[in-house]
DNA sequence: AAGTGGTCTAGACCACGCG
DNA sequence: GCGTGGTCTAGACCACTTA
């Protein structure tokens, strides 16, 4: 009998792999498996809670630990930092600042940060290199009521995106992925032909419900974000 | 003083946003953190936990729990069964069988399966609609040594997709994303434009070793995968 | 060697939500 | 109401890793 919570999560876990609780059923009590594994309930507990967060089962006070009817599988993505996955890959990060401006958001930015008047932000476009290849196109907002000491920064140096990921906390973000056709921009910037599929992927993030900054990152065919499930 | 471990979780959370640990800090030990909230340690252990699966901090037995040099966000990701997705939106699901056919893997297919012979698998291609319009294609290979019943299976009526996320498990999975742009197949049968950038999503699985399934989901675009922060 | 996080226990109280 | 999961406690032992 094996009284760790990994042991139980896996015999629970092969229980629901050999159809012994099928979707749907409702499984012992954790006073119940408890006993059956002799272990204190605590431990059962961090188990069922575990395979709960991996969407397996569902549970409800009084009503009982159920097998989740339709698996829904959910998988964590690490998001990258631009400059740690290049240099991961044994290649040299470079970073090049295209444009800076203020300007009053356009609507669909303002509708993106969900900013109600159509405030002043700081508007970067940078290219980021992997060795001599550009490996991600950055065209980011910035909130500078939110964002202490962003006139200090300098931009043509460090990346808005490090800046912000090491300097600049948030309370809440959004992050949606998807795909979208290179124009002429685009293809010329990330050298690469004009009908290539990129891959997209784009941040907002708020503080106390301000605000900060909302990006979009354009990648070139061939890159992947990756998981284990 | 609040005793709970989310009240404990937002207070640590608070001195990182506020800069009063910094990257790379050591944090107080549990026992101290314990001994200032006035609570059980295992209570600030739940709590740091929590924080160091968001890769907020990185703890070490001996070493300590310090504050995540380089905050690498993580994010959970639903992974959309396409009937219950498509009927989310108010539309009605419809699925089409295109091809299923028995076939030695082709190489890339073995080295996505880790298949060390070249097996014969079941090839199934597929289009899911969402009302009249395609939603995604669906490009499937099944191992029929390790899916039970898999010859009793009306794939003209049940999806492969649902069937196998339904009644087969894995014990891994490998999950991939990324952009890809669509050939003259993927525009007919997605009723696209052939220059169109298409969202790709790669899972493969694996029962105790021994390959399950690999299948290649493309979505026209327009189509996203969100989460929150 | 020693300090730190990882985990388990036995018991307790509570909040939720089904009947 | 009352059974269930959610959480907290005080204490204990252990595993890992650094010094």
């Amino acid at each position: 009998m094996s009284q760790t919570w990994l042991g139980i999560r896996e015999e629970v876990h092969r229980r629901l792999r050999d159809g012994e609780w099928k979707p749907g059923d409702l499984i012992p009590s954790e006073a119940a498996l408890s006993d059956e594994f002799n272990c204190a309930r605590a431990t059962v507990n961090r188990a069922l809670q575990s395979l709960a967060e991996q969407g397996l089962l569902e549970r409800k006070r009084k009503a009982g630990t159920r097998v989740a009817a339709t698996p829904v599988p959910k998988a964590m993505f690490q998001i990258p930092l631009l400059r740690a996955e290049v240099e991961a890959r044994g290649s040299t990060y470079r970073y090049l600042l295209l444009k800076k401006s203020r300007r009053k958001a356009p609507r669909n930015i303002s509708a993106r940060m969900k900013l109600e008047s159509a405030a002043n932000l700081l508007h970067i476009k940078a290219l980021h290199f992997s060795g001599d290849t550009p490996y991600c196109l950055e065209d980011r907002w910035i909130n500078p009521d939110v964002v202490d000491g962003l006139s200090d920064v300098d931009f043509s140096q460090t990346s808005a995106n490090e800046f912000l990921l090491r300097n600049i906390p948030y309370t809440q973000g959004e992050l949606s992925l998807g795909a979208r056709e290179a124009n002429a921009e685009h293809a010329e910037l990330l050298d690469i032909p004009e009908t290539s599929a990129l891959f997209e992927m784009n941040r907002s993030t708020w503080l106390d419900g301000l605000p900060v900054t909302t990006v979009t990152l354009l990648f070139p065919p061939g890159y992947t974000l990756s998981t284990t499930l």
